[in-house]
Parts: C-alpha cells; sequence; structure tokens
DNA sequence: AGTCTATTCAATGATTTTGTTGAATAGTTG
DNA sequence: CAACTATTCAACAAAATCATTGAATAGACT
C-alpha cells in the first residue's frame, strides 16, 4: 500500500526529532545549547561526558537539524539551529514536570531544597516590577548574559556573588534567575542572599522562557 | 555529588517524555488519539499492528503521562491527557517537516503527491472566508467530527464523499481539512472533487490546530 | 456462577543504542 | 610546511528496545 507507506516513513522521520532529546544528555546538551552556544570540549565538561561521545550525541542533534555547526578557529562551534528547538524543550518540560511533581508529591521528598518551590514566574516578575522597582540579577556566567538576558538584568555570575554583595541594596526586592526551571544556579544565589539578610526571590523562568513569551506577544 | 544527581535525574525523567514519542508507532498512536479516544483494538487496527503490541505501546506512552485510560464496558478506552501533549505534537511536527521538506527538495520527489502540497493553512481559511463564502467539509470519520470540530464545517467522511457530491454546490470553494499535516484525507477528497469539477482547496490544518489556535487566542 | 472477550503479561530472539578507548582526520597557527 | 589540537571515526561489549506468539487476567454480560 502506497499510503501506508508515505505515513511510515513520515512518522519515522518525526520520531527522530524526538529520539535525537530522548537520551538524557542529549536532553541536557539541547538545554545548555539553549543558553548560547558552545564549543564540542565546553559541552563535554558541562555533561561531563567524554569528548568522544559528547560529539556522537551531538551528531545525532544535528541529523535531526536541533542543532548546527561551524568552525571558529580551531574549535566547531554548536548552537541550536532556530527557536522552534526552544519551543520544544520549553514543550517537554513543561510534560515532564507534571510527572517530576507528582513523584515528588508521592514520595514527600524533596524538603532539602524546598525553598527552590518558593518561586516566582515571569508573570509575576513583570506584574510586580510595576508596583514597586525591584532589582534583578542574571547569576549565569557570563558569557551567557552577554549573548543575551532579560531587560533590565545585572549580570552577577553565581561565583562572583560573595565577592559583590555590596553592590546590591537591602531594602529592596532582589529577584535572580539563570537557566529556566532546571537550574539550580539561581536557587544557590537565593540562599546566600537570604542567608546574609537579603530580600531574594527566585524566578523559574530564565531568558529563553522570556524569550518565547516575546514570539509569542508579536505573533497576535 | 547531590546536585549532579538531582540533575542527571531530571534529565532522565525529561527525557521519557520524548522516549514515549521516540517510536513512530508511538507517535502515530498520540497523533491518532490528539483527535478523539478510541479503545485498544480500534488503534491496534489503525496503526496496523497486533493488539498485544499496541497495548504495550500505550503502556509505555501512559507510564510518560501523555495518555491515559479508563473502562467502558468491555473496552479500555485511551485518550490523551491533556493539551499539552497537542503542543508536543504540534512542536515535533514542525521541526520534523524542516527535515522532510529539506529532504523532498533534494530528491525532486513527491510529484506524485503534488497536489498536497497546494494547500491553504488555518489562517488562510480565516482571511478568505471573511471575503467569500466558502463551504468547509470535515473529511474525517464522523466519530470525531462529533468528538470536536472548527466551527461552520460539515461533516461529510471521505468514505460517504462520492455518494453525497449532490449536497455541494460548483459555484463556490470548497475547502476540505482532516487531521492535520499528516493526513492525506483531505488530498484524496481533493482529488475527487477536482475530477468532478468542483472547485476544492486542501486545508493542511485541522481540528486540534484550530484548537491550539484558540488558546493562544484565549491567553493574550 | 459461568462463559466470553478485550486487554495485558511473559518469554523470546533479532536488532539497535550506549559509552568507552584508541586511532585517524582536518584544519589552524607559528 | 611542520607541529599541534580539537574533533570525529571505528570497533567493541553491555544493555535496552522491538514485535511476535501464546498464556493469563479481569471484568461484563447472560
Amino acid at each position: 500500500m502506497a499510503t501506508s507507506s508515505i505515513k511510515e516513513q513520515v512518522y519515522q522521520e518525526l520520531s527522530r526529532v524526538t529520539h535525537a532529546i530522548s537520551n538524557p544528555k542529549r536532553m541536557e546538551l539541547i538545554d545548555v545549547l539553549s543558553q548560547k552556544s558552545y564549543s564540542v570540549e565546553e559541552l563535554s565538561n558541562e555533561i561531563t561526558m567524554s569528548m568522544a561521545s559528547t560529539s556522537q550525541h551531538l551528531q545525532v542533534l544535528k541529523s535531526a537539524k536541533l542543532v548546527d555547526s561551524y568552525r571558529q578557529g580551531n574549535f566547531i562551534i554548536y548552537s541550536i539551529t532556530d527557536d522552534s528547538v526552544l519551543k520544544l524543550v520549553s514543550v517537554v518540560k513543561e510534560l515532564g514536570f507534571r510527572k517530576i511533581a507528582e513523584i515528588e508529591r508521592l514520595i514527600g521528598d524533596f524538603k532539602a531544597d524546598k525553598n527552590i518551590l518558593e518561586s516566582i514566574t515571569l508573570d509575576d516578575l513583570l506584574a510586580r516590577s510595576k508596583k514597586e522597582k525591584i532589582i534583578l540579577i542574571d547569576v549565569r556566567p557570563e558569557d551567557e548574559y552577554k549573548a543575551g538576558h532579560i531587560p533590565n538584568a545585572v549580570s552577577i555570575p553565581l561565583a562572583q556573588l560573595k565577592k559583590r554583595l555590596n553592590e546590591l541594596p537591602k531594602n529592596r526586592t532582589i529577584i535572580a534567575y539563570c537557566r529556566g526551571p532546571l537550574c539550580v544556579m539561581s536557587a544557590d544565589a537565593i540562599k546566600l542572599l537570604n542567608q546574609r539578610k537579603f530580600t531574594a526571590i527566585r524566578m523559574e523562568d530564565g531568558y529563553v522562557e522570556w524569550k518565547l513569551k516575546q514570539h509569542e506577544i508579536n505573533k497576535n
């Protein structure tokens, strides 16, 4: 049957896309690349895996057209092909978190990092910043901040936070964000700030989520 | 390292979602279920696979919380858990088609079904229906129409089309849709209608795409 | 209660995926 | 052009996936 064959081919092709991120390490790669382009070596460190394996995973992602690469000097730089990939990651997270949330509810665990749960969303941020003057800090590595950040955010990478506490006011609310819902950098930042008697809240959304929101607004 | 372990678990969980649809048959199952709930037996026929295998695939989807099931008399009915699943499928198709389109461009093939390419989108439909009075027909099985359809659409399942041609006018533009971009039912309908000298165009989007559009509009 | 039937479970072998190590490649830089 | 280096290729063994067949289950009807 010709129809069936075409149909099969199409579903085959579609599942190749999801197969590409059906592996935890590849999912992580895509998530890291959502922030900014990186070389194979950097990625290999980030996901703690041998370069050879990292390279292979990247090739799988490339063949599914989720990432692209170009050469820069000695390095090969990988990046996300376009913003539909961001959407894909965002939807998968949405679906994945339903499950994770349920597991946590069942186990009753996750108390150790409970302050991670006390976080606001992008919408909260926008609403809140209209009422009061808040300080928004981006605690990702500086490179990622430079590659793009939420307007009015100040870059204070987590690693530098301890030394730069004097730049922050104690009479204002500080909101910290990082790579998005999966990332713990902002949670660490909040922990430190609260210890030092700052008023600080974590925002779970990151730059990617902000960017996707812009897309939506522009469309309508 | 505790952090790394949590991180790994999270990515593991996220990739379980994508793993669930990283198989062509499971992708097809989700796509079919996007239209309407079905029993295991019906699904098994639809995707031409043994009941045992179909059941197993459904369980994978269920454990990823992409589908849910309940009993109705002798049958177990499977359905999509919620509309985020529709979003997932929609994004995956968007990404998958980039690849498919490129392959077709490279091979230069696909001439046999060329009229599939001459199709309009949901936006085109909306714009066009403001200017002229068009006839919109839904050629999916009647069950799926009953489960939900685009407003003002008339149900004429593909199987009945030949007998019901007299219900359609020749002096108006007829637009046919089915399950969405992957589905060939509307293409078959267009072929028949054009042979019989109707003015008929295929719309590649289906009810699911319409529904997702409503969500977006409601959000802003 | 007993039969019937849709669905699920279990076991199997063929095939694919995974991550590693060590060698090969290609391209840059001095 | 020679040396260097980041990246990719190749080969391997362990582990996971896939679709099938045949048996088991669980619930619905008479």
